[in-house]
DNA sequence: CCCGTGATTCTCT
DNA sequence: GAGAATCACGGGC
């Protein structure tokens, strides 16, 4: 039975679809993979490494099967399965799932939200598993946490992806058709600047 | 709809 | 090095 890295190092958009329906466990937390994207880290505006390796995305460098987690909007955690070939520089950010296992942690995790909600997002997702910036480099197959692929759904769907401004035609959004915990569709905020108190009211 | 939040990266010195 | 823009989001109204 081949490993892990071996069925990610395909080309990412073969293997986004493929994550749907796996399971990412976190110690007593478990989720079913409903929602998923593709970046490629070649001729891919939207990906984190179009413009080169960085402090930041060097894990998506590495070898397929690690895990890529990056800190975003001063609050939130998302996660990424690197694929592909090693320095390609491709992923797949785990969008949104079901828990299947450990609810009753979840919920402590996420006080006041529905069962539905707990991991209905990406960051919600990583909230829901406890995964933060130290589990970033991760390998998938054997650490903490772990993916087990699975049988992949009937009906998958393609979309835009969330919340970009490059590239944001490319439908490499895959989803399970139907499915509740799959993330509302947002698309990218024009985000107004904030105030710099700085060059304002100066006389001209 | 609006806006917090702060790490990261870019650009210019 | 410093300052500024950016950001693959979520919660509240």
């Amino acid at each position: 039975m081949p490993g892990l890295a071996d069925a990610l190092a395909g080309p990412v958009l073969d293997v986004a679809p493929r994550l749907l329906g796996a399971t990412l466990r976190n110690g007593d937390v478990a989720i079913r993979l409903t929602e998923v994207e593709a970046y490629d880290g070649q001729d891919d505006p939207g990906s984190h490494a179009y413009n080169g390796m960085t402090g930041r995305n060097a894990v998506m460098f590495g070898p397929a099967g690690r895990l890529y987690v990056y800190f975003t909007y001063g609050m939130h955690y998302c996660c990424n399965a690197v694929c592909g070939p090693e320095g390609r520089a491709s992923a797949v950010l785990l969008r949104a799932g079901e828990v299947v296992d450990g609810i009753d942690v979840a919920r402590g995790r996420r006080p006041g939200s529905t069962d539905r909600d707990l991991a209905r997002g990406p960051a919600r997702l990583c909230r829901a598993l406890g995964i933060d910036r130290s589990h970033n480099g991760a390998d998938l197959a054997t650490g903490e946490p772990t993916l087990t692929l699975g049988e992949p759904p009937d009906d998958v769907s393609t979309g835009p992806r969330v919340g970009l401004r490059l590239a944001a035609d490319r439908p490499w959004r895959f989803w399970v058709t139907g499915d509740a915990t799959v993330s509302v569709y947002r698309p990218a905020a024009v985000r107004k600047r904030r105030p710099t108190g700085r060059g304002l009211g100066s006389s001209v």
